[in-house]
RNA sequence: GCGGAUGUGGCGAAAUUGGCAUACGCGCUAGACUUAGGAUCUAGUGGUUUACCGUGCAGGUUCAACUCCUGUCAUCCGCACCA
């Protein structure tokens, strides 16, 4: 079959008919069916892209033919990086390069032959798009959601830029080598820790993979412990949080993230120096190398005291990279004989380690809970009871209470860089921060703008960008610099597609209301934590805001896996590994690629790429357009035959078993088993079409049957063999087997028997049998005695159309 | 390092609640058809050889373990400025 010419053929009629167009007064049968929109990139659409969408435009074909209104949009997630580094090395503009992409990918993913409703298409990149990014931002700054704070950025001091984490290799900046330093700026932040609780609740309601949930669990980090404070000696307060406050008996220091505000303060003028260095080394460290329980320990006493608030004693403050200013307080107590870090940093300085906790071995340290010794008043509590007793002691003197923590952090949206959404933001030196009036939306991303790296943020070079007057006070303004994170960009743009054409607003609440949540999400395992937490928390927000009635976007998500080079790695340039569907793509055709991807791997586990893979399904679809032409030949010239013996029993029962396992695996996005099933009723279909005395009529339906289960998968051939069958309706149209159960029903099943365990032998058994009728029957059955050997049976054990246990 | 996952024939992979390990396919072997075969069809295909052994490795629970538990090794993904 000529692959390119029916692909063409059956686009266009698909176009004609539009296929892809959902029937807006029928959404009470929806199904929002959505993968993750691409970035627009030089390398074009590869085949993890492919292996996204191919799959589930067949699910989404799927349940179209379940008779459902399916709504599947694409679009692209625009803004970038990538683009701008582009720009700076070959001067070609971000937009230029973009919409040059956009462009070209749009054909790509033409070829698919996805039913993707195109006019439902969001571009994050164009004005009428970020204008609504930009009236997010305003609501979420009007409800207080939005704020400036301090924040470290990568930066390099010789090319006098931000870096992205991904542009810092092993220290040094990837286009100079220089070390890079973390330097404050004031950078905006969304509030999402005000979500942690709801975010973390939410998860129980949703049909996620368990694994991503507990990625989610795990990176929210709820800790229930308590704050605390500890005097220090200049008569500051230092604030700590734990989870162990059964443990603050053993305290023997306290130990501050480097970055903590009260260090310049605290340290004492004779070691300044010293202090200042260790401070400038860890500014060239990341977090992970920081966090790192192999690496030694590091740390340097700032010559200043805290007093304990139990015991009154004195406690060395200790400044310590292992603290993280974002987390929990920037400030621990260290309790080296009952944590592994602050053991192993005691070690280091010769500090006490004094147990609190008892335990038989004495081995240090000593993690797990126990009860109190060397603690006071608390000695010989239960920690758990302990823990309640000192926070209420502590509460009583104002010296603590109990607190909720998590590790989740604001979301920092600000970007030193061109290519994104402008921040809606004007400083007015009369009036301060000032927000743009919805009215003035978008604030325009200019086109000609300097965005070679020269220590400034690209817009700041652009003077016409750069002044405004204040909307409050008609003085002169100037704009933000900074773009947005263009994961704000993609954590709201689900909510566009169904109103994606709207000028007056981002959408309408009604609209959006009949359409959303989203019904199947399908997208990388790699966004378990960011993308799809920063999504629902924009759900969240404009839930409590009232333009949405749903508090969760994706109803249900599935991954797909990683499609990896033939050579088993991850395809990349740099490793020559890279697949490109288009060479496939002309040799084999859309069809067969789509359905290589499905059948040759377990679609969330993904593999690696084999051409073989390819070669065998066009195999199968020859085999099937063949028994399709010769059936056709025979129909015509052959006298039909009605009776229904044997064989036309069993391909009744395969192809009944067919629809019912299909479906089933359609369901949960298995698509290698389904395709299975399918070949073993292509075989059944191939073995009854070789008999000489055939049912044509039953054959017939047989057949249909099996192109109506196949469709999903290879749509333009199954289009191409039901025309041939003589429809001239498309097959979307057509409604997806149901299965007859009766044909299901088995007069005798097969079970093992099994003599202590091992297999003997297999038996026939009558289906409806029931379970002391088998028990009986093998204990008179010659062939079993045989195993059985006369001795004394203990125990029958027989599990239901599977197998006889007999324990002698 | 932390968090999450994965590990089954020569290869891609299957295996409801613990219940016949290796479905389906590739590859390979033999045969048929053919002027020809990298096409098609048929049969076989985990390993030693008649009874065992086999799901990364070492233990454990159970009548029964790929599946559950403990430990361990290897690989992959994410780690907050790649998207």
């Amino acid at each position: 079959m000529d692959m390119q010419k029916i692909e063409k053929k059956w686009q266009k009629k698909w176009q004609e008919i539009d296929l892809a167009k959902i029937d807006r007064s029928k959404l009470d049968k929806k199904m929002y069916i959505l993968e993750m929109f691409s970035y627009p990139s030089g390398s074009k659409l590869h085949v993890g892209h492919w292996y996204n969408y191919g799959p589930t435009d067949s699910y989404a074909r799927f349940k179209k033919m379940q008779g459902y209104e399916v709504f599947q949009p694409m679009g692209f997630d625009a803004f970038g990086l990538p683009a701008e580094n582009y720009a700076i090395k070959t001067q070609i503009h971000p937009k230029d390069s973009t919409e040059q992409n956009i462009d070209t990918m749009h054909k790509q993913l033409q070829k698919i032959g996805a039913i993707f409703d195109w006019d439902a298409e969001v571009i994050t990149c164009r004005e009428d798009y970020y204008k609504w990014t930009q009236w997010l931002f305003l609501q979420l700054y009007k409800n207080g959601l939005a704020y400036r704070k301090e924040a470290p950025v990568n930066w390099c001091p010789s090319c006098h830029t931000v870096l992205a984490n991904e542009q810092v290799q092993q220290g040094g900046c990837e286009r100079c080598g220089t070390t890079v330093v973390k330097k404050n700026l004031t950078q905006w932040f969304f509030k999402i820790t005000d979500y942690a609780e709801q975010l973390l609740i939410g998860l129980d309601r949703l049909d996620w993979p368990e694994k991503t949930k507990l990625m989610q669990k795990n990176w929210i980090g709820k800790s229930t412990g308590a704050q605390v404070q500890f005097r220090c000696e200049s008569g500051d307060i230092l604030d700590i949080f734990t989870t162990r406050i059964d443990t603050i008996f053993g305290v023997s220091y306290i130990a501050l993230a480097p970055e903590h505000p009260l260090v310049q303060k605290l340290t004492a003028r004779d070691i300044q120096r010293n202090v200042e260095h260790y401070i400038d080394q860890t500014a060239t460290m990341n977090e992970i190398e920081r966090l790192s329980t192999t690496k030694e320990k590091t740390g340097i006493f700032i010559g200043h005291y805290a007093l304990h608030p139990l015991t009154g004693k004195k406690i060395p403050i200790f400044i310590a990279d292992y603290v993280l200013n974002s987390y929990g307080t920037g400030a621990v107590m260290g309790v080296p004989a009952h944590d592994e870090r602050d053991f192993l940093f005691a070690k280091r300085f010769h500090l006490p380690i004094q147990p609190v906790i008892y335990n038989e071995s004495d081995a240090l340290p000593y993690t797990e809970y126990g009860k109190l010794i060397n603690s006071k008043q608390f000695n010989g509590l239960m920690a758990e009871v302990a823990q309640e007793q000192i926070l209420n002691y502590l509460e009583k003197r104002n010296l603590g209470y109990k607190k909720v923590n998590y590790r989740l952090r604001d979301w920092l949206i600000s970007r030193q860089r061109y290519w994104g959404a402008p921040i809606p933001i004007l400083y007015c030196p009369a009036c301060g921060i000032v927000p743009v009036p919805e009215n003035d939306l978008p604030v325009t991303l200019p086109y000609a703008v300097e965005f070679k790296p020269d220590g400034k943020s690209p817009l700041a070079k652009s003077k016409e960008f750069m002044h405004t007057t204040c909307p409050q006070c008609g003085k002169p303004a100037t704009r933000e610099v900074d773009t947005l994170d263009t994961f704000v960009c993609s954590s709201w743009y689900f909510l566009r597609y169904p109103d994606s054409q709207n000028r007056e607003k981002p959408f309408d609440s009604e609209i959006i209301n009949q359409f959303l949540p989203v019904d199947k999400y399908v997208g990388g395992a790699e966004h378990a934590c960011m993308h799809l937490l920063y999504a629902r928390f924009i759900t969240k927000v404009l839930y409590d805001l009232k333009y949405i009635n749903f508090d969760e976007p994706f109803t249900s998500l599935v991954h797909q896996g990683l499609i990896l080079g033939p050579d088993g790695n991850k395809m990349s340039k740099s490793l020559g590994n890279v697949v490109s569907p288009d060479t496939f793509i002309d040799q084999y055709g859309a069809d067969i690629f789509r359905l290589y991807l499905m059948f040759g791997f377990s679609y969330t586990d993904g593999g690696a790429w084999n051409d073989d893979g390819l070669k065998s399904i066009a195999k199968f679809l020859d085999r099937i357009e063949r028994l399709i032409t010769k059936f056709l030949q025979e129909e015509k010239s052959k006298q039909k035959n009605f009776d229904i013996t044997s064989a036309e029993k069993e391909l009744l029962y395969m192809q009944n078993n067919a629809i019912e396992q299909v479906t089933k695996d359609l369901e949960a996005f298995s698509f290698n088993t389904a395709i299975a099933r399918l070949m073993e009723y292509l075989n059944t279909l191939q073995k009854y079409d070789a008999l000489q005395r055939k049912n044509y009529q039953l054959l017939r339906q047989s057949i249909e049957k099996f192109i109506l289960l196949l469709a999903p998968a290879t749509p333009h051939f199954s289009e191409e063999v039901w025309e041939m069958l003589g429809h001239n309706r498309s097959i979307f149209l057509e409604k997806y087997p149901i299965c007859d159960k009766n044909a299901l029903i088995r007069e005798e099943v097969e079970y093992a028997l099994q003599i202590n365990s091992k297999i003997k032998c297999k038996l026939m058994i009558a289906s409806k049998w029931r379970q002391e009728e088998i028990a009986e029957y093998v204990q008179t059955n010659t062939e079993v005695l045989a195993y059985t050997e006369n001795k004394p049976i203990k125990k029958i054990i027989i599990v239901p159309n599977k197998l006889i246990n007999i324990i002698l």
